[in-house]
DNA sequence: GAAGATTGACCACTCAATCTTT
DNA sequence: AAAGATTGAGTGGTCAATCTTC
């Protein structure tokens, strides 16, 4: 809380990157293994799975995923292209669109679940007891609050 | 530690990304609001700083920072280009190259410093006590051992 | 004019291939 | 053959400008 130069505040920056760098590296590079997409692609797909067949706005993806507008439009091409996903006109609102996940999308999210899954315990639960997982998870959660 | 799927375990996952990309995105924007260079150059800069004026060879820079070869290589063109660093021949191994921080070098790297501090401590210190400081540099700590 | 979304130009990263020296 | 380092081609991210609709 302090002003002061702080050698743990430092600290744990450099650390902050260096877990995430390691658990990411780790992350891709299974999900590259075992020839599915990249972690991106993941969590596009997430999302347009939990809204169901409706579908919705690139712009509501805008805020859950933390991508500028210009960088989602260009990875929902690539989704698309792929069959994962459906653009289709929005009636409501005509300079809109509506994205919508494809079977073929279902079908890869699923299977890409159990491979991250199982790279996101070895980069984090394998380090950690039970009571140093919640602590972990609180005190980033304090760095996230706005 | 188990292997059943941990809620807790999720969560640490995605607020490391989270507060990551927090964290890192508010100190780039400061770097570039005082028309510095990026962040990737401070670490470079900084490690040539500490070596002195002998210089290092680029397959000692590999292991501090988390780049591979060819990313390092054109990372340090761009830097040479500023003329923030010098690439010299190597006498004992003809196949490599020492690189040395220069004056200009030494330099941006010192005006860097303030404002990255600044934008650390707006990130991190700001959202916890000293003690919480200290115990999330811990558990991140156990994220990064081998 | 502002919001939703896309595009062209540019910059940086990645992979595989390459070159030189050991 | 292996190590240090670079490069060409392809991919993804970023900025500013643009287009359409509200």
């Amino acid at each position: 809380m302090t002003t002061e130069p702080n050698k743990n505040v430092i600290e744990v920056w450099t650390h902050l990157v260096s877990a995430q760098h390691k658990a990411l590296s780790h992350i891709e590079a299974a999900l590259k293994a075992a020839n599915l997409p990249a972690l991106s692609w993941y969590d596009v797909l997430l999302e347009l799975d939990r809204v169901g067949k409706d579908g919705m706005r690139p712009y509501e993806l805008e805020q859950s995923l933390l991508l500028p507008q210009y960088s989602l439009s260009r990875l929902l091409d690539r989704i698309a292209s792929a069959g994962y996903l459906n653009r289709l006109p929005c009636k409501q609102d005509a300079r809109g669109q509506i994205i919508a996940i494809t079977c073929k999308g279902k079908e890869i999210r699923q299977r890409m679940w159990p491979v991250y899954e199982q790279a996101i315990n070895q980069s984090i639960a394998k380090h950690l007891t039970t009571s140093e997982t919640e602590s972990l998870s609180k005190l980033l959660g304090k760095l996230i609050e706005p």
